[in-house]
DNA sequence: AGGTATGGTCTCTTTCAGATACCTACTGAT
DNA sequence: ATCAGTAGGTATCTGAAAGAGACCATACCT
C-alpha cells in the first residue's frame, strides 16, 4: 500500500487509514467491517448529541430531551435504546412514583468521547470555509443554469 | 461550567466538548450550530468511506464505485456532490471521448482525514466490546419477553 | 375536578435512501 | 455493421425510516 498522497497527514492517521484500506479491498463482507457495523446506524445524527449531552452529567429522560433541542420523544427512545444495546449508555430505572429513569455513559460510552471531541473541533475550525466553500458552488451553479 | 463526570478525559477533549455545550445553550438557533450544520447531512455514511477511499489518491467516479464497494451510482453521485459542494472533494472534468471525471480531495478535506482516523480507529478498538455487548442486550431482551 | 409531571408507545404522514432502467458518446471485438 | 462494453451520470419508482402529534397510567398539587 502506497502513501498516500496527502502527504502531510500524520503518521497515526496514515496507519488507520491504511489498515482500513487493507481490510477493505475487494470485499463485499462489509458486514465484518468494524466501521460500518459501528458507524452504519441512522441514530448516527442524534447519537452524537446525546453523548455529548451526556459527556457531563447522568441525566433523565426529559432533561435530554431539553438538553438536545429539537429530537422528538420517538427517536431520543429508539437512539438510546440503540446506544443501550451497543454498551456505550446505561438505563437507569428508580422506583418512584412515577419511576424515574436516568442515562450515563458507561466506560466504552467514554472512550468515544475523544474521536468525537476531535470531529466536533475539527467541524467547528472548518465551518466557516465550509460555508464560504457552499456559497461559491451554488453561486457557480446558479450563474451556470442561465 | 463544569467538570464532566468522566474526569479521566484529555484537558482537550474536555474543552471542546465544554465549548460545544456552552454553545449549544438553550439555543433553538439550530442553523448555526457548525456541528449539525456540518455533520447533519444524511450522506455521513457515505461520506466516510469516499473520503477515505480519496486519502490514498484522486479517483475517478467509476473507481470510487468499485473501491466503496455496494454504492448506487445515484447515491455516489449525490454524495459527492454534496463534498464538493462543502468544498472537501475538488471534481475535475478532462475533455477526452467520452469525458472522464476525476475527484480529489482538498487541503480542507485532507484536513477532515485526522478525526476521521481518530474515529475510525476508535470503532476498531471497540467493536468487539460492542459486539459483546450487542449480544449480551439481545440475550436479556428475549429471556425477558418469555 | 383540573392541571402538572414522569417515561414512554402508537399511529400517521412525509421524507429519503436504494435499486433499476435509461441516456449520449465513444472504442474495440466479431 | 453491429453488438457489447465503458464512462459518467439522470429519471423514476418503491420500501424504509424520520418526524409530528395524540395517547396512557399513575400520582401529586391546588
Amino acid at each position: 500500500m502506497t502513501r498516500t498522497h496527502a502527504s502531510n497527514l500524520p503518521d497515526q492517521t496514515e496507519a488507520v487509514l491504511r489498515d482500513f484500506a487493507v481490510q477493505s479491498e475487494g470485499k463485499t463482507d462489509y458486514a465484518n467491517c468494524p466501521v460500518r457495523d459501528v458507524l452504519d446506524r441512522g441514530g448516527e445524527k442524534w447519537t452524537l448529541l446525546i453523548l455529548v449531552a451526556l459527556a457531563e452529567e447522568p441525566k433523565r429522560f426529559s432533561a435530554l430531551q431539553r438538553d438536545v433541542g429539537d429530537i422528538s420523544k420517538r427517536m431520543l427512545t429508539q437512539t438510546l435504546r440503540t446506544l443501550e444495546r451497543d454498551g456505550l449508555v446505561e438505563r437507569t430505572v428508580y422506583p418512584t412514583k412515577p419511576p424515574s429513569v436516568d442515562y450515563r455513559l458507561t466506560a466504552l460510552g467514554r472512550s468515544a468521547l475523544n474521536p468525537l471531541a476531535s470531529l466536533i473541533g475539527w467541524a467547528a475550525e472548518s465551518h466557516d470555509e465550509i460555508r464560504a466553500a457552499r456559497a461559491e458552488y451554488d453561486e457557480r451553479e446558479v450563474v451556470g443554469a442561465w
